[in-house]
DNA sequence: AAACCGGGGCC
DNA sequence: GGCCCAGGTTT
């Protein structure tokens, strides 16, 4: 066995987390903090994950909701099609593999939302398969650890990132092991300020050896991000707004969101021609940006009041309670516009 | 403001 | 099979 997974693993024992909520040989359970995990750190996780397991206790109970219960128990983590893809796995699972998680990571793989890396950390933690994860924590530890230069992004150093990791891997205790790289980069191997001090690699890492801890890994090179805008209209009546959910690609895909106008529309004639509604006035709300990682949108919004909700009988349109928007799976900066529409501030410049 | 992130989807 | 994208948090 390599020193470094027998030093990882000795850490792991001494040093590791043992008392997280999903660590078990539950297959279910492993998958599900893994995929929430994929997305965002521990401490969020951990109430998410014991509403979500107490709602659906087992991949039956899960596979027979409607999505739309995911859904709204996912809201607030954000990555919706995470979600989605949860839901549409466990149903795969149902019919085609009897229920069961293939214990072959290959297999696992195949399942929607499982790529390599999940797939290799679910089958060790279930069923002790011995297979590498890549995850950036991993990612973090190799690069610093064996000096590995270039952005890991690329498929080169990517490749070469999996051939070491796959070289490390522990003839047994690889839950430990898998667990052991996962900790070490949460906890020490930090992207920010790494405990060097308290690592146990820190007598071997070349990263280390050589000063270059804050260079590796290689940072992703930087991309100029594009400017977009949108209008969109909070359409009210009786304490409620009007939602519609987008179609099922591109931003926001499969979610409700306040109905985007058209460029050069005219606010009240689209409203009422398009939802038969009764226009009472439209007021324009001060717009703000928002910034996603490849381009920054400037959302237009404009409040709609009409006579009442009614007229809006169409599938994927619907009256939402403003004193419900916890409840609704929105996109960030919609629910960031609502609430601030709900608490009447949104009429002062930012 | 910029970096980060594992998988999906498009070419 | 390679390349680019999403969307919220951390730094």
């Amino acid at each position: 066995m390599s020193t470094f997974a027998k030093t990882l693993i000795a850490w792991q024992r001494e040093h590791g987390r043992h008392d997280l909520p999903w660590q078990t040989n539950d297959a279910y359970r492993v998958w599900l903090s893994e995929i929430m995990l994929q997305q965002t750190q521990v401490d969020t996780v951990i109430p998410y994950y014991a509403r979500f397991l107490a709602r659906f206790p087992d991949l039956p109970s899960l596979a027979a909701a409607p999505v739309e219960d995911v859904l709204t128990l996912w809201s607030g983590l954000g990555y919706y099609a995470r979600a989605r893809n949860l839901h549409k796995c466990a149903q795969t699972l149902m019919t085609r593999h009897g229920g069961v998680f293939p214990a072959d990571p290959a297999l696992l793989a195949e399942l929607p939302g499982i790529g390599r890396s999940t797939a290799a950390a679910i089958s060790a933690f279930a069923y002790g398969t011995r297979a590498a994860i890549l995850d950036g924590n991993v990612k973090r530890v190799l690069a610093r650890a064996f000096g590995i230069e270039g952005f890991p992004g690329t498929k080169p150093i990517e490749n070469r990132l999996w051939e070491l990791a796959d070289s490390l891997l522990p003839a047994t205790n690889v839950d430990v092991y898998t667990q052991a790289q996962m900790d070490l980069g949460a906890t020490v191997c930090t992207r920010g300020r790494p405990a060097c001090a308290r690592c146990p690699l820190a007598d071997v890492c070349v990263a280390l050896r050589d000063g270059r801890v804050a260079e590796l890994p290689t940072r992703r090179p930087k991309k100029e991000t594009r400017e977009r805008s949108g209008r969109f209209a909070a359409i009210l009546a009786d304490g409620a707004v009007l939602l519609e959910r987008r179609p099922p690609s591109g931003i926001w895909g499969g979610l409700l969101s306040l109905p985007e106008l058209p460029e050069d529309a005219d606010t009240a004639d689209w409203v009422a021609s398009r939802y038969g509604l009764d226009v009472h006035k439209v007021t324009p709300l001060a717009s703000f940006r928002h910034v996603f990682t490849h381009f920054t949108l400037t959302l237009e919004p404009e409040s709609v009041e009409v006579g009442a909700t009614t007229g809006c009988a169409e599938p994927g349109i619907l009256w939402h309670r403003l004193d419900q928007l916890d409840a609704a799976a929105l996109p960030a900066p919609i629910r960031k516009l609502l609430e601030q529409l709900v608490r009447r501030d949104l009429f002062s410049e930012p």
